[in-house]
DNA sequence: CCAATAAAGTCACATATGAGACCATCCAGG
DNA sequence: CCTGGATGGTCTCATATGTGACTTTATTGG
C-alpha cells in the first residue's frame, strides 16, 4: 500500500488521478451502501439531492447538475415517481418539459442518507486545517466555474 | 446553467460535490471516447495506465490503485491477456498471485489514449495560476495520504 | 503438524448503464 | 403560416458492473 502511495505521482495525469483516487474512496462505498439499504439507483440518489435543494426543475437540469446521462435520469425519475418520492407536472409554458417536485416521503428518504454522506465528507477533509479547507474549496470553485470553457455540455 | 452554478453551493456536501462535478466532466467523456474507439473497458484502461508505470504488480494492487472492484479488474486482466496487451506469470513465492507485465502492444495502445487525457487535464487546470496549481496538488496529496485513516480498503 | 482462517483470483447471476433511435413539442427563417 | 431543425424526454438493446459464492493457496495458532 505504500507501493500505491509511491505510484500516485507516477501516472501522467497526476492531479486528475489524485482527485479520482480520493473521491472514489469517498463516494463509492457511501453510494453503494445507499443503493443496497434504500433500494435506490445512483441517478435516483442524486435526483433527490437536487430536488431537496431546489424544486420545479427539469430532468435536463438534473443531468447537468449530476453528470448522468439523460436516459438514466429519465429512468430514475420514472422510478422515483412510481415510489411516490417525487411528483411531476408538465410545464404549461412548454409541454415538452416536466417540472419536478419532491414529496414529503422523498424528503424523508433523503434525510435518511444525507447525514452519512456529510459525516464521511468531514472525515475526508479532517486532515486539512480550516484555512486549507477554505483554500481547497476556493480552488474547486474556480475549477467548477471554468468547466464550461473546456467541456461541452453534450459530452455527457 | 447559471442555475446550476447557483446550486453548486447548495448541496449539503459542497466539497465532495464540487470535486465530483469537475471530475465528471473531465473523466466521463474522455473515458467513453477511449472505450468506444479502442474497445477497452474502464478496468482495462486503468490497468494499462498502472502497468505502463510499474510492472510485476498484482490484480489487488490495481484494485487499490484504481478503486475498481476485484471482479472487474479480474475480468479486465483476462480480456487484456486475450488481446495480448499484457502477460501474467504466477508468483513463485506465492502461487495465488499473478505478476502482471505490459506487452509492447499494450504500451502502444496506452500511448494512443494518454495524450488526450493529459491535454484535457491541462485544459481543466488552465484557469489556475502556477502557484494555485501547486497548492491544489499539495492539498490533494494531503487528502490522498489521509485516505487510509477514514476509508477501509475492503470498502471498495 | 494440522485445522481454521485469510487472501488472491474467478465465476454466475441479476441489475444498472451507455448508445442511439424514436416521438412529441417548440422555435426560427422563409 | 409552415417547414426544417432543435430540444425534452422515453424506449430498446447490448454491455459493463455489483454481489456473493467458490477454488486454490498461504498463514497462523494450537
Amino acid at each position: 500500500m505504500n507501493g500505491i502511495a509511491a505510484v500516485r505521482g507516477g501516472t501522467e495525469i497526476k492531479i486528475a488521478y489524485k482527485m479520482g483516487y480520493v473521491l472514489n474512496f469517498y463516494r463509492e462505498p457511501s453510494f453503494r451502501k445507499i443503493e443496497m439499504e434504500l433500494g435506490l439507483t445512483r441517478p435516483e440518489i442524486v435526483t433527490l439531492i437536487f430536488l431537496n435543494f431546489r424544486e420545479g426543475v427539469t430532468a435536463s437540469d438534473i443531468c447537468e447538475f449530476s453528470g448522468h446521462l439523460k436516459a438514466n435520469i429519465s429512468r430514475g425519475i420514472i422510478a422515483l415517481e412510481k415510489k411516490k418520492l417525487l411528483r411531476r407536472d408538465t410545464d404549461r409554458a412548454d409541454n415538452r418539459r416536466q417540472l419536478l417536485f419532491i414529496t414529503p416521503a422523498g424528503r424523508a428518504l433523503y434525510a435518511q442518507y444525507i447525514p452519512a454522506l456529510r459525516e464521511r465528507e468531514q472525515a475526508m477533509l479532517a486532515c486539512l486545517t480550516r484555512t486549507e479547507r477554505k483554500e481547497f474549496e476556493r480552488l474547486l470553485d474556480k475549477l467548477a466555474d471554468h468547466v464550461p470553457h473546456w467541456a461541452a455540455l453534450d459530452e455527457l
